[in-house]
Parts: structure tokens; C-alpha cells; sequence
DNA sequence: TCGATACGTATCGATGCGATATATGATGGA
DNA sequence: TCCATCATATATCGCATCGATACGTATCGA
């Protein structure tokens, strides 16, 4: 997806800042399946304000410089639909963890499992996240009866589902990896 | 990682060329969680060349253009080795399902299943296909003693894993998000 | 008081992707 | 049989995007 469309995504669910959209990218829903840098948002947002997808208007601030405050046009809704038309790019993970793992037999040992510990608490971090988030919006709609966005929770659950998963498996292999490492070593001598 | 490390890496393994190297990110051990473009390939091989990290010989071929074999110089493994000792960035999953599916009340209810049942052959297809190349070096290691790269089989496991666990939950939940988008429908009618 | 963090907009250089060009042989379906 | 497609192989170009940086104020804790 590209920096525009997901500038459009975020302001269908609201007008937003540059700032605000790249927080939405960090902490907010789509944080862990799409991101984007301030270096793409701001000249998205420049185009789309050309293109009349968007309008901005100030917004004044008492001591900090004023703010941008960006909202869907019409154009722009309808542009957004249309690109929810597209077939979706095939998935993608990137992990530069497993990369220096599958050279673990020339990492020190301690180092393979000060990494292998760091990303085990990531993950966990992540779960506990984005869980966090979801049982809050759960709980918000129990007391007020308004219903969940299907969607929004099929996706927030794939995530934890993941991020789960990734932690379970660096923790279930941990020691025996580092077992490996060990053996590997001594038959090395 | 940039893409002149991962052609260190791939090297590191063997002599290879740069359309080897393309296929390494493909259909090899790296395939699930690292990639590179032709258009990254073969500058960062120039630069490594001009550098001294690899060095290159051109094999004749019959009828098709020569290809030019890269291999690693002790510099160029030195630099390797060196780049192993970062610290590795942070995972990342990227997903353009997931946007699509963020947004499913605004799907039609059958394109959404038919994204939910491409995403899972999809998913089920690289569980087959690392799990598949896992039991080959798993049958010869059998055959003939020598030993398994803890390292490799590691990473080839998480990348089962993982896969795995994201077919299983679109499986498990795609009749309930459709149910739900039904409803949705329905009651916005 | 001083550094870190948050808010907020903006740009620049480098990196890397995807498409495309150029060749040729093999394979396979209409 | 013929034509398209795929596999082998190298290479470049334009564009999108990232990460770092710059600029400026306010707040909060050590």
C-alpha cells in the first residue's frame, strides 16, 4: 500500500494531523501490519491537498506553532474506496533477528541468547499491546452496547495471534538452540 | 540489513551469481523473512566488487551471455563476520490483507471471503515448501551423519511456525468475520 | 538546570523496489 | 507447427520510501 491510500485510511476514520497519522502508524491500529515515515506522510499529504482529496485548515496553538489539521473530501472518500478494490500485495516479514540467527553457529553463544531474549520480550510486549487495546475497546462496547467493528477486531486478533506465536516458538526452542551452539563449539575444538 | 550484507551472506555459503543470489531470496533458506530486488543485487555487487569484499571470474556458457561468478575475498568474509555483531532492527510484518480486511464492512461480503481463502492457501503453501525443504535435509543429514546447521533449522522453523499459525487463525475465523459482515449488512439496511 | 520526551512541520540523501530492456533456449499447449 | 511463456542471465531507470536531521516550544523529572 502506498503512503497516499494509507494517508486516506486514516483519515476515513477521522481529520488528523501529519503528526497524528504518523502515531497511528506507531500505536494505533494499523501499527503492526502497515507503516510510514514522516518523509513519505507529509509529501502525501501535499499531494492529496493538490488533488483535492483532502482539505486542511489551521488550527492555532497557544506557544506551539500552528497545526495542519487534515480531512477527507468527497474525491477523496471516493478514491479511497476505489483502492480497497485492488488485489492486495502478498504478505511480508522481514526479520533481521532470524537472519543473524541462521548464522548463530558464528555468533558467541551469549549473544545468540541476549538476542534470542530481547526478541522473545518484544514480542511479548506487542501482545500485550495490542491486547490491551482490544480488550479496552471490548470493555467500551459491553457498557455502552455500541457493537465492535468486525474488521478492526478480525485484524487486532491476526496480530496478537502472531505476535503469540513468535514469542512461544523463540521460547519453546531457546535452550535448544543454545544446547546446539554449545555441541557445535566443542566439536569445533 | 542492506542488501550488500545479504549478498555477503549468501556468498558466505558459496559462489554464486547475481541472479543465484535473486533466487536465495526466492526460493532459498533466506526466502521467508529477508528480499532483494535485481535492481539492489547487482549495484551492490559492482560496489563490493570495486571494494575487494568479493571477486569475480566470468564462466562461458554455450549459446546463452557469459555469467559472472561472485565470491567472497577474506575481506569481504571479514566484513561479514563484522556485520553479525549488530544490533538487528526490529521485526516487521507487513500486510496488505490486513488494511483490505480493516476495512471489511466496506467489502462486499465475497470478496472478502475470496481474499480470506487466497491469503490462506497462500500461507498454507510456504508452510508446505519450508516444511518440505526442512525434511530434505533432515532425510539426508539421516542418510549420511552429518550434522544439521542449528542455525538453519531454527529459522526454518520459525518460518513454519509462524505461517502455520496465520493460516490456522484465518481458518478458524473467517466464517465468523463473514457472519459478522453479514449482520453488519443487514443492519444497515 | 539540564537532558529527555512530546508536540509539530518539513526536507534531504541514500536505499531499494518494480518495471523494463536485451538475449537465447526449452517447454508446452492450441 | 507455431507462438507464448518460462528459465537463465545481466543491467539500468524512475519513483517511492526510510532514516536522519533541522527547527522550534513546552513539560516533566532527575
Amino acid at each position: 500500500m502506498d503512503v497516499r491510500t494509507l494517508c486516506l485510511a486514516v483519515l476515513s476514520k477521522g481529520e488528523a494531523t501529519g503528526y497524528e497519522i504518523k502515531k497511528a502508524f506507531e500505536e494505533g491500529p494499523f501499527a503492526h501490519f502497515q507503516r510510514a515515515s514522516f518523509g513519505s506522510i507529509y509529501p502525501a499529504l501535499s499531494r492529496l491537498l493538490a488533488e483535492g482529496l483532502v482539505e486542511a485548515h489551521a488550527m492555532e496553538q497557544d506557544g506551539r506553532p500552528d497545526k495542519k489539521m487534515y480531512r477527507l473530501t468527497a474525491q477523496g472518500q471516493a478514491t479511497f474506496h476505489a483502492a480497497l478494490t485492488v488485489d492486495p500485495e502478498p504478505d511480508q516479514f522481514r526479520s533481521d533477528l532470524l537472519f543473524l540467527l541462521f548464522f548463530a553457529c558464528h555468533l558467541p553463544p551469549a549473544r545468540a541468547a541476549t538476542l534470542l531474549d530481547a526478541a522473545t520480550a518484544s514480542y511479548r510486549g506487542h501482545v500485550a499491546r495490542v491486547s490491551g487495546i482490544k480488550a479496552e475497546r471490548e470493555a467500551v462496547s459491553n457498557a455502552t452496547g455500541q457493537p465492535l467493528d468486525p474488521g478492526r477486531e478480525f485484524v487486532a486478533g491476526f496480530g496478537i495471534t502472531l505476535y503469540q506465536a513468535a514469542a512461544d516458538y523463540l521460547d519453546a526452542n531457546r535452550d535448544a538452540l543454545l544446547a546446539d551452539l554449545q555441541g557445535h563449539a566443542e566439536a569445533a575444538e
